[in-house]
DNA sequence: TGACGTTGGTGTCAAAAATACACCAATTTC
DNA sequence: GAAATTGGTGTATTTTTGACACCAACGTCA
């Protein structure tokens, strides 16, 4: 009963972006904005900061996100705590919590959450820390701060469970889309080929999306008919 | 970046129980063990505690369980975290913190977890600073310290989410079963009533299920078969 | 001892959903 | 106008889901 300690509490948010052909994460790169301390100081990291003392965690995650990224209204969903006593264990993660953080010493817990946007709609633009701020896809993440590359793949894999049983794929879409992109979409999160011909009799059956009367243009092939999403609740 | 604040970090339990009727949720009455301090001076709660220094999420659930209540071995997912600034408003949580831990007005932000036992097979017992510990029927909650009523609720959902996808309904189930209370749980954590043919021919299709031979007894009807639950992997 | 209360146990048919599968169409570029 | 590329369409089979009603076996109690 008498042993205790102090913790800090951030919030990590891994914000997937879909630009029509690839599934994305928001990385941005530790540092103030503009200054550009060489390439190797410090590692990428996905958007997060500390929690302040009277705010809530959605509150904390929606504000930091913003700050860093300038992405406002997005999803954003907690989908774990990450409080492993050892998930700061590099050399230059210490670095960086020497140079940023008021207490480097104490132990982090984190509150990873996800979010996700169209990346045509949305453009994150470096500010606070980060001093920048780039798509990277998912098949090439490279090594990221902290435990940060756990709380990528966490993040992916909740998003495959959440997708099959909510609406919340929309929120990776523009909001007119074509089928292909609908479906190429689908393949990435599921991992796994979907066949044309089935895929489009079901989203027949979805009363939420529906055709407009507008086509593509500017493509090197059949331009594709455009739909959108229109909640019906 | 000077504005900062230190946490409190605990885990509190959702220890679901079925008993082949009801589904119920462990509650402990705080204070000393033994120690009786009056129905009302406490409220009851959710088995959970501070999270040590050096200690992993996972590792301090199960050890605030097992403190707790004596359960090992069992069952445990974490589910969510749980940080607005006010879950500690009530004037009994108050007079509670004051007297068992250190920082009394620091804030605290509890990671749920839910375990999920068969309470033909557990013995839940009082220890550390529990009272008592009792099961309580869900559908018959009392008002709880802090925000554990939310934290129970979100319990149920995320339950509720995951038996439709994970084999974790058995570790409700005690080893022996009937297809009564299997049927009987499931109807009670999806919240609807099933066809009992479809329903036992859904179970002949899960591999995983197997008939013993050997019946109930002591019944005052007619005696069910028993089934077990075999994992192939 | 036999009637009652209670839960256990069983099959069929129809509708809906899932799956497998192959070709022509419309656009841009060269 | 040929090539490259993605868009767009239907049918037949299998699998899954959902609705539905009656008898059986045990203990209890009159």
């Amino acid at each position: 009963m008498s042993e205790t300690a102090a913790f800090d509490l951030s919030v990590d948010n891994v914000v997937f972006g879909f630009d029509g052909e690839k599934l994305q994460v928001l990385l941005i790169r530790q540092g103030l904005p503009g200054e550009d301390m060489g390439l190797d100081r410090f590692h990428m990291a996905v958007p997060g900061d500390l929690v302040l003392p009277h705010e809530g965690l959605d509150q904390a995650a929606s504000r930091i996100l913003s700050n860093l990224t300038s992405l406002e209204g997005v999803y954003l969903k907690q989908f774990h705590a990450f409080g492993a006593p050892d998930r700061v264990f590099g050399e230059k993660d210490k670095e960086w919590l020497t140079r940023f953080r008021p207490f480097p010493d104490r132990r982090v817990v984190t509150i990873g959450y996800y979010s996700l946007v169209s990346i045509a709609e949305y453009r994150p633009m470096p500010s606070s820390f980060a001093s920048r701020a780039e798509w990277c896809p998912l098949s090439d993440m490279p090594r990221l701060a902290f435990d940060h590359n756990d709380i990528v793949t966490a993040g992916l894999h909740q998003l495959r469970e959440d997708v099959a049983h909510h609406n919340i794929i929309f929120e990776l879409l523009p909001e007119k889309f074509t089928l292909g992109q609908f479906q190429r979409l689908h393949e990435i999160i599921l991992n796994k080929s979907l066949d044309k011909r089935n895929f489009r009799k079901i989203v027949k059956r979805m009363a939420d999306v529906v055709a407009l009367d507008e086509k593509q243009e500017g493509v090197l092939h059949k331009p594709a008919q455009l739909y959108t999403y229109r909640k019906s609740d």
